[in-house]
DNA sequence: AAAAGTCTCCATCAAATGATTGAAGCGGGG
DNA sequence: CCCCGCTTCAATCATTTGATGGAGACTTTT
């Protein structure tokens, strides 16, 4: 015997407001916040508006809750790609974090779109929420050797950081546009990212004069 | 005697269609294309929707029109750095080319803000402009000697390219966030993105290996 | 000075969009 | 079995938004 749609949804093993949020955090990261319409992010469940109002209220609180989920996992990455490199020369440290941080973010492609859109485009409606980058900068400034300690990370260490992470983010969102350029298959073009982005980082953290945090 | 609002207008140095495609530029650059609404165009500069409409047609052809106008102003700042880095060893083609190009952009925001934009967040209404980074990317890649000519570059060369780029675009289209991480003033900001440019990308590209370049 | 052309605005429309209401479906506890 | 809370949906509302028509103001042409 068939199920109603309504017992299907039951079945579901996650709850509806979960299913909303991981629908959201897809379409908001692909379409960006006004972009994208509750009827889409309806639609993409498969459930009416009025479901995804009773779940979420406004579509700012959705897109604040998208925002502050992708911000928790992308610290427990963080947290995950520390433990990883613990104790390594500088040059394996960086290597190993884009390597893995890439291979992440590949599979989560809306959260570099997100962290992105977050700091270029404006939002009439002003979404506020705690956004954790500042946080996520310092952290990798200490982990990465640049500063001693989380709380005092000179303004030269920070934007080292945010010029290593937004490049990791830059060819994750750019993924599509920049395939047609290099004309390059998915599996091809994340190697093409890996190489290019040790090409380009592991140089400048391990020359002569920033030696002494190699180890 | 007072001029009318019509005499005003009509004694301004720049044609109306002039001006409201500058005005385009900055809030579709701000808000990106969704984010932005007629009203808020007209608004900037002081004139009726309908008088919008009259000069542009459709949303989307006044927002084409803006991403070839950022184009054609980046085309042309990339001949004049070209000239202007010609000739020199490939360290301070780089680093003359990011003192040139950053101050250009952080003159011109809405330019690095649009053509980020352009390929993170996918637009509903699919608006149809020749963009014309690929053609950049191949020109920079021979002008910065990491191919013969401008019709055979390596997947690798443009990704380099790119990785360039988009470094910079990012620091000017993220500034204000990045200088609230940061706590600097713009002029502080500036010169520490300068910094932090030159300490990414001039080792990468001049380290043994690729100094055959250096001539 | 009349006519034609150009440009601008006011009023208005139709569609899209965020949000709400009330009724109905569903399951569990009395 | 029936009530009750939780969830979902169809219908609907109010506002925003892209777009247009027509009248008026100004300039140029005749």
């Amino acid at each position: 015997m068939m199920d109603t749609p309504l017992q299907k949804a039951r079945k579901a093993p996650e709850s509806m407001k979960a299913r909303i949020l991981a629908a959201a955090r897809r379409i908001f990261g692909e379409y960006g916040f006004h972009g994208t319409t509750t009827r889409m992010i309806a639609k993409e469940v498969g459930i009416d508006i009025s479901t995804l109002h009773y779940h979420w209220g406004e579509k700012k609180d959705l897109y604040a809750a998208v925002v502050v989920d992708i911000n928790e996992d992308l610290r427990r990455k963080l947290i995950e790609v520390e433990r990883l490199i613990h104790g390594r020369p500088l040059g394996e440290r960086l290597s190993l974090s884009i390597d893995v941080m890439t291979d992440y973010l590949f599979a989560h492609p809306e959260v570099s779109n997100l962290v992105l859109m977050r700091y270029l485009n404006k939002t009439r409606d002003d979404v506020l929420v705690d956004i954790r980058i500042p946080e996520f900068t310092c952290d990798i400034a200490r982990s990465m050797g640049l500063a001693a300690d989380k709380k005092n990370v000179s303004a030269d260490a920070k934007m080292k950081v945010l010029a290593v992470m937004n490049s990791i983010h830059n060819f994750i969102s750019g993924e599509s546009f920049f395939r047609s350029i290099v004309r390059a298959d998915r599996e091809a073009y994340i190697a093409l990212v890996k190489e290019t982005l040790n090409f380009i980082h592991v140089p400048a953290f391990t020359q002569n004069g920033s030696s002494q945090n190699k180890r």
